[in-house]
DNA sequence: AATGAATGAGCATTCATTCAT
DNA sequence: CATGAATGAATGCTCATTCAT
């Protein structure tokens, strides 16, 4: 295989533009080639299939963003510190790697089924569980509401969170750590005003 | 084409669940063809293409969709009550049509650019005027919160509502309406308790 | 099969049109249904294939053709008035079944290749034979020119005749003895003015 | 696309003379692809459809034929040897590209139908401009006979010259020449033999 | 590293034909 | 006599992938 990891890295960032405003099966090998300026066939000198190259992109953004999430939750924050903390991190990871985590919104569903894409079922495994777990404890904790269904309550802010980035375009108004603000007021607050 | 609307009907049916399931694109219509029992080549006895199946679900869900909002925004109700309703007869359109609201979901965002889906565009444009309006009447009000941003807040209580087409079940443990009751306080209160 | 041999020569007749219109080939059999005012499967009653209804125009055709050449070959006329007689008849016939000419005109030379087609290249023998034995005699009568080629000469006058059929209109200016008239003066006195 | 003009060239002779043998519709790509010794789908290397593959066939084609046909006109010939040298021309053209020629022949009535075959239409009427004109003048001149209608006359050429590409074969016994030099005589001067 | 040309499997769609009603 | 619904084979075309150069 290539010797070139920079050029690797070139060619998935095109990639995984092509695949997050098209989809992945809509995207042709010969779109991500046009967009790169190569021919289709040439780019089986650097990634052995489309596939892989999903592979790739999803992997690659997961690492990184557990990377963060396991900071976040060996700092022993408490639940309300954490959630906030995991959020603001999400948009973040939305910020930096927009195309991977609306590859990623998109395609993981029936992506699970594959063998190769098992990790993303792990991944979803350890992300409910550390959700899930800081939710709990925040109840017994008495700082979330106990009168909500958890598993509904993590629902609600999970995808709060990741739909986020099928609008989101890096470099417009809002700073990812503003939106994350205004949207754990929304998710901790609500948005109706109390007097 | 062919008079007899039921099976009609019950074709449509069976090509949502596939292409709920497996997304548009990837939906072959053999495999739809296969759903109902039948070959390839008979699904075009009763429509013309691939393309008009979906175009008679999405039509159809949006169709009764906005018969069931406009009577809401015509009540006259105030802005939290309209929220509310909206909200509810969200929750209870995906309950009746979970696969095209799901088809919906994740396939609006490209089909607009095709002549034949321009009412996909036509009715996001309706849909944000009627949220935005009544979230900004609500905050006029003084029964929303004015210091978020209210572009955001929409987009939050949208993308709050909709997604949760992409785990609902039918006849699961919720009724739509408990759902909606549910997600209508954490949007409302948020998931803090308040002392 | 149909005991109604009218309605069969009704639905000939249009589908004889629409051959001729379209070309056999790019003929659906529901084209012609729709032009009869049926389904394309009830067809089905009347005839058993597309075929076969091909076969029925063009035999039908070429059996009426034969009645009229056999009785000019059997009058034991001059060569030159039997040319100048089957040319009429040829044109009489253009007239009668001009969409049967038309049919024959583009689809015999493949269709000569099919078992059931044979009787065309009979026919095409026989039509070579009539002509090609009448030129001869008006060679050796010294009546047409013997510089030419004979075999040349047959296809000149055949084509000449038959090709008329893709721009005739029947009920047009000329009546079909008017255009074999000037298509006879032109071929046998040719198109330059002598002093 | 390719940049392999040869290729394509070799392509679009094996793709004329199956179209010229079959006909356009009744030839498959299928076809193509097996007289080509490979397989269908890689002619869309090459070509972007089977009716583009049609168009560059006929196009240079019309473009070769008017390019000779233009020096004619340009030349200033009389009327007589204005119809000799066009005539002499097409001869020449239906032994360089007979399988163009006898395409067009069969096609081009209902292909004048399609946008993309417009300019055969175009062609057409240029055609009947020159031909027609060319007999006027001669009539006008004396050289052609006044008392037969020019326009049926026109017919008379016209057909009787292309009509020779469903019969001809380059390489045959008789040249291009030979034979335009026999049908000339027959048009301008008849078969019949004068005392 | 990249090209040019091809493969082969699969896709949406068409269409002649069948047949129970 | 005709319809409604289906079959199954074929068609034009797409696309991930391969490979000699």
């Amino acid at each position: 295989m290539s010797p070139s990891p920079e050029r690797r890295e070139e060619l998935l960032a095109t990639a995984a533009e092509v695949f997050a405003a098209q989809g992945y099966n809509a995207t042709t090998v010969r779109k991500i080639a046009d967009a790169a300026g190569m021919l289709a066939g040439s780019l089986y000198y650097h990634f052995d299939s489309k596939e892989s190259m999903l592979d790739e992109i999803l992997s690659t953004f997961l690492t990184e963003l557990w990377a963060r999430y396991d900071a976040v939750l060996a700092a022993g924050l408490a639940p309300r510190e954490t959630i906030e903390a995991l959020v603001t991190e999400s948009f973040r990871e939305i910020d930096r790697h927009r195309d991977a985590v609306a590859i990623y919104q998109k395609e993981s569903k029936h992506l699970v089924r594959l063998e190769r894409f098992h990790y993303l079922a792990d991944s979803q495994q350890k992300f409910e569980k550390a959700w899930l777990g800081t939710l709990e404890r925040g109840v017994a904790a008495e700082v979330f509401r106990a009168d909500l269904d958890v598993r509904l309550t993590y629902r609600f802010v999970r995808d709060t969170v990741w739909v986020a980035a099928s609008w989101y375009r890096p470099g417009g108004q809002h700073s990812p750590e503003e939106i994350a603000r205004q949207y754990l007021s929304m998710v901790l607050e609500g948005i109706a005003l109390r007097e």
